[in-house]
DNA sequence: ATGGTTGTTGGACAA
């Protein structure tokens, strides 16, 4: 079962990249973060054409996350702040498979005055909370998607680039221990555990691309259970080259 | 240090 996921970075301007990599990679289930649309405006039909169900939360102009699979969705939640008017998080059941596709705030600035990176920590410390209770009540569960956390020095360039970023601080390595720490392995670093060419995200600004400088961000997440299932991981580089590509580019693991 | 780019929108704001 291949099991991918990709921040588009809008489902709009992104539909034909998104259905070309879909056609090439014929994933099984794809995790799709910041939609930047309604759930209304999501082009379903071009993925019940391809075989897919879809799972879908939406909000206007930001955020988004939404999931395809081949068989079918059954919804768990679809928050993990109650209340939170930002659409980040999709829990279902996929084969039997608890499933948690996240699009975790970025967090900048970091300032005083922002209220960006209190919103980053308070989200992520429910997350982990909810997590907590999952391995507690023993359900196996794999969560992938767009963190926004560089878990280490390897995953970037230039740690020197990134020092005090929100992605990069204390506070978010902190809460990164948190979920490794309770017996979450991640899938990337199982397969490729000293591997510095990582990356799965590349600015569109400064030619960070072209001189390959980017950061790991998009990450799976695994119970033991799953984990004892993994067979592959993979960053696709490939569409990130493409026109009109996502600053983010595919990982995709294989169980 | 700042700005560089892309997307949603139709001017900022987010990333």
């Amino acid at each position: 079962m291949k099991i991918a996921s990709w921040n588009i970075n809008s489902i709009k301007a992104r539909l034909p990249n998104v259905l070309k990599w879909i056609d090439g990679a014929q994933p099984d289930i794809l995790f799709m973060q910041e939609l930047k649309g309604i759930a209304e405006n999501f082009p379903v039909s071009e993925f019940e054409e391809r075989g897919y169900s879809v799972q879908i939360k939406g909000q206007k102009t930001y955020n988004g996350v939404a999931i395809a699979s081949k068989t079918p969705i059954t919804l768990i939640s679809d928050e993990i702040l109650e209340g939170d008017e930002q659409a980040r998080y999709l829990e279902v059941e996929i084969d039997g498979i608890r499933m948690i596709n996240v699009y975790c705030p970025n967090g900048n600035p970091v300032q005083v005055d922002s209220e960006k990176y209190p919103y980053k920590l308070r989200w992520m410390r429910e997350l982990v909370d909810h997590l907590r209770e999952l391995k507690v009540q023993e359900i196996p569960f794999l969560i992938g998607g767009d963190f926004n956390i560089i878990p280490r020095d390897v995953d970037c360039h230039d740690p020197k680039v990134w020092e005090g970023d929100a992605l990069f601080r204390q506070e978010s390595w902190d809460l990164w221990r948190e979920l490794t720490n309770m017996g979450l392995y991640d899938a990337y670093r199982m397969m490729h555990p000293n591997e510095d060419n990582c990356y799965t995200f590349w600015d569109y600004q400064a030619g960070a691309w072209p001189q390959n400088k980017g950061i790991r961000i998009d990450h799976f997440l695994l119970t033991p259970e799953i984990a004892d299932q993994l067979m592959d991981v993979q960053v696709d580089r490939e569409p990130r080259g493409w026109e009109k590509a996502s600053d983010h580019t595919p990982i995709i693991i294989e169980l």
